[in-house]
DNA sequence: GGTCTTCCTGACCGTATGGTCAAATTCAGA
DNA sequence: TCTGAATTTGACCATACGGTCAGGAAGACC
């Protein structure tokens, strides 16, 4: 009769905190929301997963909606942070192939994530949509300006920004998505380290050269 | 098989066949799948879309899965075509261009099967692991083959195939998966068709450029 | 100990969903 | 016109879901 506790991650205390147990559920949540979608998952399954009673969850999140959106606050968050390597860099080829790098780990450390983002872009944007009308169109067009600059000082060829940035966007997150289908072709198993780096260092190789961005 | 008269959504008369009938839903179905995903799709809902009674889709379609499985089916085998055009080209340039020509175009049409596609896979290809690990296992096999005959004869840099097809893949899927966000950026606009040529013209450069196929 | 706040949880509820069914309707061919 | 198969459909059912609630348990502070 093991009922209570199982492979919860965390079940010693009796009593938890605010903060612990919101980013318990947190967690969980993104797994089952990346795995089942939104429509998918349900609170009971989420409770499974973090180990807790389902009205545990309605306690600290009241509605699924609400844990849902915290969710993908939460990997916005982090898309984010990477973003600003963008701007630290000088030239193209140490911002671009950073921003490549840094998305790349986001992808492997962050897969959840990244799915629950996709899908919520996917099917609609039900719930972020103010995000992508505000934050990331800023961020966008902040970023436009820098590749523009960087055209314009000749230190790479003149392609549209936006279709570039589009396409950092897509083959970075690919690998988080589209994950299985990779790890299907990979013989069934996810890729090494070796084969992480591999995947970096095509992609930097392929993009900088093909943007002109190499010596 | 030219005797099909007057094929519109509605039918005139109050019978349909089995064909137009299962075209008609699985039409509905992908619609609807694509907006809510699999969990979220309703087949109520795909019923209204359709214009039909619920229990007339459970009469040509026992369950919601296997209404789910031929949409899925369906789309793939439109991805398979599409794959054809990698092999009728001579060398990378010719053959990479137009298979991103043939990718870009299906992003375009079939939007909403390309996200019924992703959300399956993403969600561990519950229902088309068989397809994955047999006809895209071969296919991409092949594929990967023909390139290293391109890099071999030396029509194009050595890079790691794999890895260039899942660049591949990403970046023209985006287009639909993440069409969504990509509209938004637009300014809530659909990009017209001089944008999407801009688009499949960029992604020609960079990636054609970046694998050094061009002269 | 007493008391207040926070946290925990089993039991419960209304609703929506996938699916069933049997009766009605349509239609092709005899 | 008659007959049998194919199709259509409203009504129905069991289940599972999101969410509620009342009462109990665990600390914190005096």
């Amino acid at each position: 009769m093991a009922e209570t506790p199982a492979t919860s991650p965390k079940a010693t205390s009796k009593k938890m905190r605010r903060q612990e147990a919101e980013a318990l559920i947190l967690s969980a949540a993104e797994k089952v929301f990346a795995e089942a979608g939104f429509g998918g998952a349900t609170m009971q399954l989420i409770a499974d997963v973090a180990g807790l009673p389902k009205a545990n969850l309605h306690y600290y999140f009241p509605t699924k909606e609400l844990l849902y959106r915290q969710v993908v606050q939460k990997i916005f968050q982090i898309w984010l942070q990477a973003a600003d390597i963008f701007d630290q860099a000088d030239g193209p080829e140490e911002g671009i192939g950073a921003y490549i790098d840094a998305k790349m780990e986001i992808s492997r450390r962050h897969a959840d994530g990244s799915k629950v983002w996709a899908s919520e872009v996917m099917h609609g944007a039900p719930v972020i949509q103010d995000y992508l009308e505000t934050t990331l169109t800023d961020w966008t067009n902040g970023r436009i300006e820098v590749i523009e600059r960087w055209i314009a000082e000749g230190r790479m060829a003149p392609i549209d920004p936006r279709h570039l940035l589009y396409m950092l966007w897509a083959t970075t997150q690919h690998y988080a998505d589209f994950g299985h289908q990779i790890d299907t072709l990979n013989g069934g198993s996810p890729l090494d380290d070796k084969q992480w780096e591999a995947a970096k260092s095509n992609i930097k190789t392929i993009i900088l050269r093909g943007i002109g961005a190499t010596e």
